[in-house]
DNA sequence: TCCTAGTTACGTACGCCGTACGTAGTGGGG
DNA sequence: CCCCACTACGTACGGCGTACGTAACTAGGA
């Protein structure tokens, strides 16, 4: 009767089996496992209650028991591809090498899953293998001699960065994806009419920039490495290796 | 007949006028305006087509004529609320005060108009004020000895950057707000489950974090300035004030 | 000058969405 | 044993984006 009502909640305080009625006929894996296989097939818009109900093989408002609210759907997800985090391994003791092999792990999962980039800002992120993720990384920086916060903020900051990153990937991509024309005629179309822009004499300095010859982008590896690198430096000047460069 | 199919194209370079029919009735800054209006008032997830055209009072329709698609309509509501960046002053000389000036610009912006931050993510960046803003920048860095893609990188990092600091600073707030409790209280019951999880002993380092007392959290002003400054130094390192610490 | 073709304005309708709510069946704890 | 919390699920509501058809209008070419 009462309880109806949604009460906000973390969905991972919910046990899973409440025990007293019949026995449910899915499981949160289950289920988390057939948004993710949706998402991935066909996009993160395609994740419907109905759509996701209909995957697992039971009635969409039965969906409800399992999960209160959408969003807290987006959490298993996100979830669930985290535990693609291989965090086997002992920390290096080069806390900067592991954590770029994070980073470069986390581009990984983007890559494979690209609409988690859109879920994670939607995200609570205290889920188990969030929290595993933030321990291993934890572990990886104790020889690092800064507060237990500025860990914290390293952490978001890598986090977040190779989130900026694929997410500018993927707008590059999608850009030549989503129209029905060719990917080079799309960039041309697009670059004609940045080019007319600059040469309204509005912009001198990105038509200076323009002239001189923008830099050619090397292999994106190349870039996202060089971009982690320097945030990671950042964290630790004193003992940078090369301070001429 | 045909031309009715929507072509992707650059709202920007679709002539506001088009010249043969009867003259609109509308302005895009008015469409701009009232779709602010209505994110600002009552959320993002409040700009429906529908209400845009109510609120302009025109039919729901008719909106598609000046905008093509909804995407568009974000493209122009960030273009507006980006015109509120003062950018009259001409560089100071020193290219981080400048930086941390605008990055703090961005910031104010994104807490006048919360729902930029989860715009952005969608939006193409090449509206006229993202490329004022842009030059702008440009600019300040005249003197930062550093390859032209690197200035468009450190850019990219600043406003991803302060993106990802509002963004944090909206998702404690709101997990706060969208309670029906008091917000203690929510802080208190998210807390306690964090709490449970760690003293499972899963999670050891955080554990040992919590165990020795978390760092008491500054003022958001003073953390914003040390993340920022941190990260523009990063650009410069051969330059920095102070190299041992 | 007049005609016509492209544009504007707008109502209707379709197929989605999240989810409130009611009802029926089930099985474990007191 | 039996009661009631819990599971399962269909129906329905109010919203969304937008395809499409139609009528009014006006600028450019004849």
């Amino acid at each position: 009767m009462a309880g109806r009502t949604a009460e906000p909640e973390v969905i991972w305080a919910r046990p899973e089996r409440a025990g007293r009625g019949p026995k449910p006929a899915y499981s949160r894996a289950d289920i988390a496992a057939a948004a993710v296989r949706i998402a991935d097939a066909d996009g993160l818009d395609a994740v419907s209650m109905r759509r996701v109900a209909a995957e697992i093989g039971c009635g969409t408002m039965s969906l409800y028991n399992y999960v209160p609210r959408k969003e807290d759907l987006y959490e298993l997800m996100v979830d669930l591809v985290s535990a693609e985090y291989d965090l086997s391994g002992e920390p290096s003791g080069d806390w900067r090498a592991d954590m770029l092999g994070l980073a470069r792990q986390a581009r990984g999962i983007m890559r494979r899953h690209p609409w988690v980039v859109r879920v994670m800002s939607t995200v609570y992120g205290i889920s188990p293998n969030a929290l595993r993720c933030i321990d291993w990384c934890l572990a990886c920086l104790e020889g690092l001699d800064v507060p237990a916060s500025t860990k914290l903020e390293l952490f978001g900051m890598v986090n977040g960065s190779v989130m900026l990153f694929v997410a500018n990937e993927q707008a590059v991509a999608e850009r030549a994806r989503s129209v029905p024309w060719s990917a080079e005629r799309e960039e041309a179309v697009r670059g004609a009419y940045l080019m007319s822009q600059v040469m309204t004499g509005d912009y001198p300095h990105l038509a200076a920039l323009y002239a001189e010859g923008v830099a050619p982008p090397d292999d994106p590896e190349a870039t996202f490495d060089r971009i982690l690198t320097r945030l990671l430096d950042s964290f630790d000047l004193k003992s940078r290796p090369d301070p001429a460069r």
